[in-house]
DNA sequence: ATTGGCACTCAGAAGCTTTGAGTGCTAACA
DNA sequence: TGTTAGCACTCAAAGCTTCTGAGTGCCAAT
């Protein structure tokens, strides 16, 4: 077991070079913070977190930096998240009570995250997976065009406008959709295709190519939402922090402009006891990102985590802060998705 | 006037430097094009060029550079267009004719783009200034929610749930919606309030509590969309190109994704004769975007330019290439929006 | 357990030299 | 007049050396 005061050199460690971008050394230790004991006695203290692998030294003989495994200690540990500021809330409350529809939510959201954080913001957009029918709408637009909507609880609408033979009747368009909605209204997506393709023969005859049509439709517009999207803003703010890469920047911004990537690793987070969850730096998996921390929240929608919504950033990034803040846009996001 | 031969040169320097980022000089250019002049002739053709402040030193004694003038005149007169190559003809078809909605589409268009080119691909939405409205739609999804939906003729479509005072008759919703359509299907966008605003009082007594808020809500719809919105896409391209970039490229990212400045440019730009629009370096009046060109075409819908597509790069970009896949881009955008 | 003292280390800054691609100019030439 | 060879000159970039100072590790004293 590490003793107390080690552990608090620790957290010293990681504020300080949060803050200044600089190995820190024992003498400024001892300056910016009131340990009572001399920069010797820091030192054998570092030799204790080195020996652990807590803390490393880039050059022999330089100031220490915390490891993964350090940062890792002092999120869990050691770390008080940083409540956010009211005028922060106030940004918060005021930027998403204006958006219209989820789009803009979303859209909203990530721009936001981003500017409290100054790190790159993600907002994914609510699985389908997870969500059900609230209503699925046949409209016809003009006599050879149909437009198809589905709209599910968590307020995402997908559509699609399809192409048919013309010389159907109006009536028919409003069977139909009469007929979908009793199938298929409040059912989870995922049962939808195969509800509608064993319901098929229960429509009259004459509507049954027109009926075929549609569901082939629907199943397309299910499939199409169950590749997840995810929204990013502020990756400017990775250019700016380019020195804290070893190499080049652009590995990483490709790395999470892959969508697939991005997003199979934020599905793997599991909430912690903060109600974030976080990767640090080799902890993702992901080769290009093992500089980076990925901090995520999930945001809810009628009592069910539909999605996440997060951060990613240099390993070097303020956690307290940075977790307060998506702690907090997740939690306002939750909210604003009720109004809507 | 210059005479021929110096003009060649300068057509020279450009390709070469755009292949190898380096200053080229007098002795290199004899050597990799058939001038059937020494390099002593060459070098006096460079101070005609340099003369007119087509090519530039960046220090004092050192192979030459285009400059933004330089580039220009390339462009305008000495460019021949790069036709795509058939296997981007292919990559575009099965990419694009993949795409279900228009958000799609774009999102593929983009990526496609910035995948072709190596650079910041930019597609901006279809504009509702010039559209007009298709259909509106107004669904009851449950007792106490509307769903309203405003779709135009470019193909984009909004939505936006209302939450309403519960006892109206499911009657009502459907008079109104008729009502509504009546008055404004195939009008422009921008004559929608006007037109319902002063055809309120046509509206039966007992619906005009729920009309006035369902007009409100058709005047948000159209507003919150008139701004318009760019959607971009390969960012780590131009963070792979740091080098030519004097400073960071922070600023250049931040200007870029700052989207209503990135909007008001490209909203200037004119096709020139090559079916697409260029500004090269400190032609955009954006400090920030003085060492980037932004190129971009128009896309179309029904005969009519809806809104813009390209990409936006370091001034030293491959113009030809470039030229060729935004207009096939630009063209096939066109095409496929036609079967949406 | 803590401390002052001290020799040692080493990255980064600063200064210096070298190198070589490239220029501009001149005088000769076709 | 346009072209060319020759040559002195320039200067960024690369390589080298030296210097500096923050920081360490260890030891003997407290």
């Amino acid at each position: 077991m590490i003793p107390e005061r080690p552990l608090e050199v620790l957290k010293a460690i990681v504020q300080d070079y949060i803050q200044s971008n600089e190995p820190v050394g024992s003498k400024s230790l001892v300056e910016r913070h009131s340990f009572g004991v001399s920069a010797a006695t820091i030192r054998n203290d570092m030799a204790i977190l080195e020996e652990e692998e807590l803390i490393a030294a880039p050059h022999t003989s330089s100031g220490r930096v915390p490891t993964d495994k350090g940062y890792r200690l002092f999120v869990d540990r050691l770390n008080e998240v940083k409540p956010i500021s009211n005028a922060e809330r106030a940004a918060i409350e005021g930027f998403l009570s204006k958006s219209a529809d989820l789009d803009e939510t979303l859209g909203h959201t990530a721009r936001l995250l981003s500017q409290l954080t100054n790190e790159i913001a993600l907002v994914q957009y609510p699985s389908l997976g997870k969500a059900s029918v609230r209503h699925i709408e046949l409209i016809a637009i003009d006599e050879k065009r149909l437009l198809l909507m589905l709209i599910t609880d968590s307020g995402r609408i997908q559509q699609h406008v399809m192409e048919i033979a013309a010389g159907y009747e109006v009536s028919a368009v409003e069977k139909l959709r009469n007929f979908f909605n009793e199938k298929v209204e409040g059912k989870p997506l995922a049962q939808v295709n195969k509800i509608l393709r064993s319901s098929k023969d229960e429509i009259a005859i004459p509507l049954q190519a027109l009926a075929g049509k549609v569901i082939a439709e629907i199943a397309l517009l299910v499939d199409a939402n169950s590749q997840e999207k995810i929204l990013l803003a502020g990756t400017s703010n990775l250019a700016k922090r380019q020195g804290e890469f070893p190499g080049s920047i652009s590995p990483v911004l490709e790395a999470i402009e892959e969508q697939v990537v991005l997003l199979k690793l934020i599905s793997e987070m599991q909430a912690d006891q903060h109600g974030v969850s976080l990767r640090i730096g080799r902890e993702n998996t992901v080769d290009a990102l093992s500089n980076t921390s990925i901090l995520v929240s999930g945001y809810e929608n009628q009592g069910n985590e539909v999605a996440k919504v997060g951060v990613i950033g240099p390993t070097r990034m303020d956690y307290s802060s940075n977790i307060g803040a998506v702690r907090a846009v997740a939690r306002y996001l939750t909210q604003s998705l009720g109004g809507l």
